[in-house]
DNA sequence: GCCGTTTTCGGCCCGACTGTTTTCAGTCG
């Protein structure tokens, strides 16, 4: 979906109740309200205000506030704590004022007056396909109707195509689209990345063979990496005339199952599984400039556009023109960015946090590669619960252009995966020093090793033999903050750990993250020496990209790794690469692209 | 309501598609 990959329309989508968490045991912790209910209060005051016929511009600043605090790496509520709301870009007195009141007293006064004016159910309708504010305001005031089912039913009978600007096209499109809007309500709506860097791959791939195709390539906020995704942007380039055919191939491609709009320009299908694809066709000179426009993200785009308006430029997806209408730019997308006196910038980094301001002082950081990636120190085998071999792990790192990995299989505690006793990892150091000699890989024989609920370790008085060992939580995840921020810590002090693995337990969309005290944690890493996981598996991605952030400001070397189960995963690389990048990580910042010789010096270093 | 190489007022991104019109409003991305 373009630039809207974080649409204001998502976020209300999938409103949740704002206001305190519920509960015994978390009343009266105000600060426990998170960005992500803030934002929706925000963009619920937004679209009251919207309905209520508020200056558009209030309306934007408040949707604009919403989606900077989404985005906001740290909690916006200390922020409020410690009144210092401003460094929020894009919240301003009024929104801060707002904010405030939420964090006391669990809602927004004014939201609640506005609301009391207006029927209930309103809101709902303007978040319907098709439906904006016009709409609902219509048919609210002509026909009476406040909800998604009256408005269902006045369009079966027919009471809709009456009014203004409707007639018994727009009525049906009405039924579908209230019917698809029950059916995606129920489906989740944003896939995980890898899940749509597969989709989105097999998509360009076909279409690349299409005649005509100049070229073809993925946009959005995949390409920009983001963690989840929700419709995919394919873009290709080709001269109008081919465009029809073209547009006909992608509606006819295997996997898609519904098509919902054809133009000459842009293609809109849902693919099997639910997931939108919209396909643009743009000319060959324009194609720079349309990569850059749908990369997105919206935010980066606004703040890009208004520094070439200050320079009496206009940039669209067909290029940058200036005032007389000549193109300066648009087959290249680095010579659209410098046609407005910016250098390229990486999509991962393009989310309006610094980095248009970094291009113009020429300070955008060296972003870390895949290729850069010497080692990969986190994966099992049929030890435990892999599903590969030892042998077959090490050859297929090393054909993946790795030089050495560590195996860390899981530690006895987890006795559901036959976890390694000593006697055990002693045979399996053998056989590791076999096939590593075998192999031409370096091999180093270390564990998974379970954090205990107390935060003692696993098999602690033999983690000293091992050559690398992580320590990961697999068990009661969900103890409150402060003994969980306890327990890890205390694994981060036992001077056994080598590697915090996926540090808050989370799976994307199937499990919340373990609550936990970042900061503090952080400041143990960097006090010990510890490393921290960012766990590649696309289910996990743990961290995630600010808590990535944080460990580089704090000097916490970051370790990026597959946590393969099986050859295949190996690959899962790949998207915590994405996740890093987003964190402004460059080569550096990540251990396991230096040498083995020099991990075992950094290694060595922290034990003595 | 926010923000500043246009700086405390006066701006605030731009084009395609759809369904309704007969020149365009509304919606979306």
């Amino acid at each position: 979906m373009a630039y809207h990959c974080a649409s204001d329309r998502h976020v209300a989508a999938t409103k949740i109740r704002c206001g305190l968490p519920a509960g015994p045991a978390r009343r009266g912790r105000i600060h426990d309200v998170d960005n992500v209910a803030i934002a929706r209060a925000l963009v619920d005051l937004a679209d009251l205000h919207e309905l209520g016929g508020t200056l558009p511009f209030k309306v934007r600043a408040f949707r604009t506030a919403a989606r900077a605090i989404e985005g906001f790496g740290g909690s916006v509520a200390e922020l409020a704590k410690k009144g210092e709301l401003a460094e929020v870009r894009g919240v301003g007195d009024g929104v801060a004022r707002r904010i405030k009141e939420l964090l006391e007293t669990g809602k927004i006064a004014e939201a609640e007056a506005l609301r009391a004016k207006l029927p209930p159910g309103l809101l709902d309708l303007m978040n319907l396909p098709g439906v904006g504010l016009k709409t609902a305001q219509l048919v609210w005031q002509e026909r009476g109707i406040t909800t998604v089912d009256e408005l269902e039913k006045a369009a079966l009978d027919g009471r809709l195509r009456d009014l203004a600007r409707f007639g018994e096209k727009r009525e049906d499109k009405l039924i579908a689209a209230i019917a698809a809007w029950r059916k995606r309500a129920a489906a989740p709506k944003r896939r995980p990345l890898a899940v749509a860097m597969l989709a989105a791959e097999a998509l360009v791939a076909e279409m690349s063979s299409v005649p005509g195709v100049l070229a073809c390539d993925y946009a959005g906020s995949l390409r920009r990496r983001a963690e989840t995704v929700g419709d995919l942007d394919i873009l290709v380039a080709a001269s109008k005339d081919d465009a029809h055919a073209i547009m006909d191939a992608f509606a006819a491609l295997p996997g898609v199952v519904e098509v919902l709009g054809k133009g000459e320009t842009k293609t809109s299908v849902v693919l099997e599984g639910g997931m939108q694809a919209d396909l643009r066709v743009v000319p060959r000179e324009s194609w720079g400039a349309a990569m850059q426009y749908f990369t997105g993200s919206k935010d980066h785009n606004v703040a890009m556009r208004t520094l070439a308006v200050k320079k009496k430029l206009k940039v669209s997806e067909y290029g940058v023109f200036d005032e007389g209408g000549a193109k300066l730019a648009g087959d290249d997308e680095a010579a659209v960015y410098e046609a407005i006196g910016l250098h390229w910038m990486a999509p991962e980094l393009r989310e309006n946090r610094g980095e248009i301001e970094a291009s113009q002082t020429a300070s955008l950081p060296a972003l870390v590669e895949l290729a850069d990636l010497k080692g990969d120190l986190h994966m099992h085998t049929t030890e435990t619960d892999g599903k590969s071999s030892l042998d077959d792990m090490a050859a297929a790192a090393k054909a993946a252009g790795r030089s050495y990995i560590a195996i860390t299989d899981h530690s006895e505690t987890l006795t559901f995966v036959r976890g390694m006793t000593r006697e055990r990892l002693r045979e399996q150091k053998k056989k590791i020093r076999d096939v590593e000699e075998r192999q031409g890989i370096r091999l180093f024989a270390g564990l998974e090793a379970d954090i205990l609920a107390d935060g003692t370790m696993d098999l602690a008085d033999h983690l000293g033999e091992l050559e690398w060992v992580v320590g990961s939580v697999h068990q009661k995840l969900q103890m409150p903050k402060d003994e969980m921020t306890k327990r890890v810590v205390r694994a981060i002090e036992s001077g056994k750990i080598d590697c915090l693995g996926h540090p808050t337990g989370r799976q994307l969309g199937q499990r919340e993250p373990s609550e936990l005290d970042m900061e503090v944690v952080m400041a143990a890493l960097a006090k010990a020496g510890v490393a921290i996981e960012l766990n590649c598996s696309p289910l996990r991605l743990d961290v995630d990209e600010h808590i990535a952030k944080m460990a580089r400001e704090a000097g916490v070397p970051v370790v990026l790794s597959s946590d393969a189960h099986s050859v295949r995963e190996l690959d899962h690389l790949r998207y915590g690469v994405g996740i890093a990048r987003r964190a402004w990580l460059g080569p550096a910042h990540v251990l396991n692209t230096r040498s083995a010789d020099e991990l075992q010096s950094w290694r060595s270093q922290r034990r003595s």
